[in-house]
DNA sequence: TGTTGACTTAAACCGCGGTTTAAGTCGTAT
DNA sequence: ATACGACTTAAACCGCGGTTTAAGTCAACA
């Protein structure tokens, strides 16, 4: 049962120790313990749910909807649809998007194919 | 050559008159022309931009790096290699996050996977 | 003992990407 | 004539997601 400082908890995920301090403050990591000079302690426990915190920041969820999703961790097994019919909808928001993304790069992907044929159209031109 | 309104042009790429202003205001959108009561007109070249732009925000990149995009467009052959490189530059930044998405979503799959498991096995225990 | 470095807080500040508001100008159908 | 709907502008306003600042506390090491 090692616990981490905060610097350790930013180290280990590559984010800044303001962006972890935020985020308790919005409530996305509740209960963190702290020493007796009230310096926060991760347990391996938090360091999970702030992965878990990051990986559905790196989604695009909102910041209140996973402040939700956590409060129905902490009220247990009663919440487990909610927390699944929130996940499944989280998912198909997020491949959405993907498939958005990815029919607008080819867009981007014309227009470097064009860029390079008319670079080397005027290549050939001056020689 | 027909011209749109901005009110045509709106419900075509379904996004609020006030996005293509704004836009048009930070200069993504340049030389759009008038009518005689000040009226904006949208030629196809315009529209084709605007395709663009909305094309370039579907991806997240930022306001200004579209500026520049558009910026180099007007300035002609000569920054035909300043654009092959932003965009593919601006492809690669794609990738990069959509392979980060794609990675989180397995976390959120394993939720969904668990979620489903744990009711199942309550549905199970209460029977 | 005193200085350094890691931490603490609350509050102010920031850029981004729009959206809303308020007041006004037209063209057109009744 | 007038009323309506589509447009115009500048400026104010907004939520989001942090970041920065300032002032302070504490533990450990020289």
């Amino acid at each position: 049962m090692k616990y981490c400082s905060i610097g350790e908890a930013a180290a280990r995920f590559r984010i800044p120790e303001s962006t972890i301090r935020y985020y308790e403050k919005k409530g996305l990591l509740p209960l963190i313990e702290r020493d007796a000079a009230g310096r926060r302690l991760f347990s391996e426990d938090q360091m999970a749910l702030l992965s878990t915190v990051i990986c559905l920041k790196n989604t695009n969820m909102p910041i209140n909807d996973i402040k939700q999703y956590v409060a129905w961790i902490l009220e247990g097994d009663s919440t487990l649809e909610l927390r699944l019919k929130m996940m499944s909808e989280h998912k198909q928001a997020v491949l959405d998007e993907m498939a958005l993304m990815t029919e607008s790069l080819q867009g981007i992907d014309e227009k470097i194919t064009r860029y390079k044929t008319r670079i080397q159209e005027r290549k050939e031109v001056t020689q």
